[in-house]
DNA sequence: ACGTCGTACCGTACAACATACGGTAGAGGT
DNA sequence: ACCTCTACCGTATGTTGTACGGTACGACGT
C-alpha cells in the first residue's frame, strides 16, 4: 500500500486529460483531491479515508471511484496539488536561490506534514511536479556544474530538506498530542540512571550537561546550520570549477 | 497510529525491566521482536500485523498482548533492535568516523527499509538508541564544537542520511516490484510532451537531454555526493573554530 | 414528445486489521 | 490434594479499501 500508483493510471488524471463528467453531484477530480487536502492538513493522512472524502463532499463512497480510480492515484493528484506553489522562480545568485527553496519545501513540509508519510521518490511527473523540477534545475543553472553533479546537488539538498523536516514536523506534532519534550523527558525519568550513565555512555552524559547549560537548539536554527553547511560544501565544488 | 507509543510504556520493555515469564510456549519478548523483525525484512512493515507474528510462532494473536501491550511499543522494540549494530566506535579523524557512520546508518536503512517508515524523531532512548547517539556525539569529539554545534552537525548528518535513504530505498523497492525506472519512463511516453516541453520547462528540458549523454548517476554515488558536500561544510566551520 | 442507452452515482458485502473482553487450563505454592 | 495466579487464547467489534451489482438520470435520435 505504500507505493504510487502506476505513472500510466496516475498521469491522464495528473493533466487532466481524461476527466469524467459531473452530473448532479458537482463532483470532479478537483473538488474531491481539493476535501482529500483539507482533511489530510486537519487531521492527517489517516483520516483521508474514501469514507471521509465523499462525506464532506455530501455524495456516497462509491461515487469517488467514477473519478478516481483509487486512493493511490488520489495520493499522487494531492502531492501534485500542493506542489502548485512551486511556480515562480526565486531571485538572487545560485546561493540564495537554493536556500529560498530549501527554505520554502521546508515551510510546505510544515504545513502539508502528511507529504512526508507519502512516498518520497519518483511521483509521476504532473504539472505542478514538473514545474518543481524545472525550478529546482534553473536555481543552479549558470554555476559551471555538469547535468549529472546539478542533479546530485538537487538531490543532496532534498534529502537534507525532507529528513530536517520529517524530525520536525514529527517533533511538532507531537508537542500538539502533549507528547511533547517535557513529557518525553518525564517518561524517561525513571531511566535515567541508564540512560546517562558516565561509564556507558561517556559522551552522551557530558554533552547532556553542557547542553543543559547552553539552552537547546531548536529545529529552526538546526535546519539553518545544515543548510548552511551544505551550500557551503556545494559552494567549495562551485569554486574549483571557477 | 503514526507516532511513537509512550516512553512510560516502551521504556520497560526496551530495557527488560519487566518481563513476563513464558509458561509452555516459549513466548518472550525477544522471541516477538525478533519474529516481527524478519517479517518486517523480509515483506515490509506492512506485513507485520499481530496475527502474522503469532502465526509465525506458532501461538494465538491475542497471547502476544501478555509480553507487548500494543503494536506500538513493538515498532519502538524492532527499532531499538536493529541498532544494536551501532556498538563499536569507527576509527579515524573525526571526518572519517562521520562519514563511516553516515554510510553505516544508511546501509541499516537499506537492510530494513521499515525503519524509514517509522517516526522518525525521539524513539524511546533504549540500550541501542542510547548506545548510537553516545557514538554518534563521540565522532564529533575533540573538534573544538560546542556542544550545540555537534548537535546540529549530528542532526544535519542523520537528516541527509534520512532523507538520502529513504528515496534509495524506495527506488529500490520500486525495481524488485517491477516498477522501477524503465517503466516509469515508459509509462511516461504519451505525456513526455507535456513533460518536457521547452517552452514551459526550459531547464528540465536541458539537464534531460545532456544527462542523456552522460549517463545518469546512481543512488550511491548521489549519496557520496551529498556527505562530501556536507563534510566540507562542516570542516569549514570546524577550521574556522581551530 | 418519446423511447433508448450510456454512465454517474450508490448500497451492500467482504476480507484484513488492532484490540477489548471474558474465559480456561495448567504451573507453582502450601 | 487443593488453591490461586496468570499465560494463553477464542470470539466479537469497529474501521478500512474496494469489488460487485444495481438504479436512475441526462442526452440523443427520431
Amino acid at each position: 500500500m505504500n507505493s504510487w500508483p502506476d505513472p500510466g493510471s496516475a498521469l491522464p488524471l495528473l493533466w487532466r486529460t481524461a476527466e469524467r463528467p459531473s452530473r448532479g453531484s458537482g463532483l470532479t477530480i478537483g473538488a474531491i483531491v481539493e476535501a482529500a487536502v483539507l482533511i489530510a492538513d486537519a487531521d492527517g493522512i489517516g483520516a483521508v479515508t474514501m469514507r471521509s472524502v465523499a462525506e464532506r463532499l455530501g455524495v456516497g463512497t462509491m461515487s469517488l471511484y467514477t473519478h478516481v480510480p483509487g486512493k493511490r492515484e488520489l495520493y499522487a493528484l494531492m502531492l501534485d496539488r500542493v506542489f502548485a506553489d512551486a511556480a515562480e522562480k526565486p531571485e538572487g545568485d545560485w546561493r540564495e536561490r537554493c536556500a529560498a527553496i530549501a527554505r520554502q519545501d521546508r515551510d510546505r513540509y510544515l504545513r502539508h506534514p502528511w507529504l512526508l508519510e507519502l512516498p518520497a521518490a519518483r511521483p509521476a511527473f504532473g504539472p505542478n511536479v514538473t514545474a518543481k523540477y524545472d525550478r529546482d534545475l534553473a536555481a543552479l543553472d549558470g554555476t559551471g556544474l555538469t547535468a549529472a553533479e546539478m542533479n546530485a546537488a538537487v538531490m543532496s539538498l532534498t534529502s537534507f530538506v525532507y529528513g530536517a523536516a520529517r524530525f520536525q514536523s514529527q517533533a511538532r506534532s507531537d508537542e500538539r498530542d502533549g507528547r511533547g519534550e517535557r513529557r518525553f523527558w518525564q517518561d524517561h525519568e525513571p531511566f535515567m540512571h541508564l540512560v546517562l550513565d558516565p561509564e556507558r555512555f561517556p559522551t552522551a552524559h557530558r554533552v547532556a550537561e553542557e547542553a543543559r547549560n547552553e539552552g537547546d537548539a531548536d529545529h529552526d536554527s538546526s535546519f539553518e546550520f545544515g543548510l548552511e553547511r551544505l551550500l557551503v560544501g556545494i559552494g567549495d565544488l562551485i569554486g574549483r570549477r571557477a
